[in-house]
DNA sequence: GGTAGCCTACTACAAGTGTAGGCGCTTGGC
DNA sequence: GCCAAGCGCCTACACTTGTAGTAGGCTACC
């Protein structure tokens, strides 16, 4: 559990989050590209998110040759674990079993979707215990 | 889905919705005092939260002979069905099973937990399908 | 009748967030 | 040698959120 628990993040920065982590290493360009098609967002916004992130310790910045690259500090995993212990915390009163039955009974998820669901239940079954 | 898409509680503002959930109807009073005790806070922030999630459309005021009650507008079971299926978009790129396989794989839920949810799990196979 | 206590409401304020403008530097084309 | 394009950074601004102070109105008690 190398991370810390950084204060959570917002819709906006997790969206930056997740293309560093697809990307891996990445340039404010770079993510500003992928953020700018998808919701037309400017050049400024994106490094300024991208600056906070790294105050905050989300982020790592190296500078290649003269460019300055962002990777992510905090593993992608890592944080949908923070991310759903939180929930399950806030939403769910710490009822883990509270988020399954939200997410299984009512029509949240597609019925592909819970079968594979219960497929990976059933795996984890094997794997653990 | 009587629910429209009221912009997402904070955690405190959750807290609140969930003292309201809880015992229904409520005074500012009431919600203050289970607050108070569990974090400290003052009655004055209580009636601002309270008044927000009003405006919002959270909650929903009535007066009874004098007193302010207020009581939730929206259900629990939608909220957290509101926020499942935000997590799993903004975190999990709207794939429902890396939220399962967040919750099963890591150490995120306990050794009983997880045998519950199997057994939820296991249940709502049977019922749907 | 005055005063104390409780409740609601208005206002304030600092921090955080999403958004962007504009300045300055480097670099590459003409 | 000059100019445009790209990029990093600083700054600003509006909005939300958590927090609380304070004022105005009841009730109740001495």
């Amino acid at each position: 559990m190398s991370e810390d628990d950084l204060p959570p993040l917002s819709d906006v920065q997790h969206e930056i989050m997740t293309v560093v982590w697809d990307r891996g290493k990445c340039s404010a360009a770079d993510v500003w590209k992928v953020l700018e098609q998808r919701r037309g967002v400017s050049r400024n916004t994106v490094h300024t998110l991208l600056v906070r992130l790294e105050d905050k310790g989300w982020l790592t910045r190296t500078v290649a040759d003269g460019g300055v690259l962002f990777s992510a500090a905090v593993s992608r995993s890592a944080t949908q674990q923070q991310c759903v212990r939180r929930l399950i915390d806030t939403v769910f009163d710490g009822s883990a079993e509270g988020l399954v039955l939200a997410l299984l009974n009512q029509g949240t998820v597609s019925a592909e979707e819970s079968a594979r669901i219960r497929e990976l239940i059933k795996q984890a079954k094997g794997k653990k215990t």
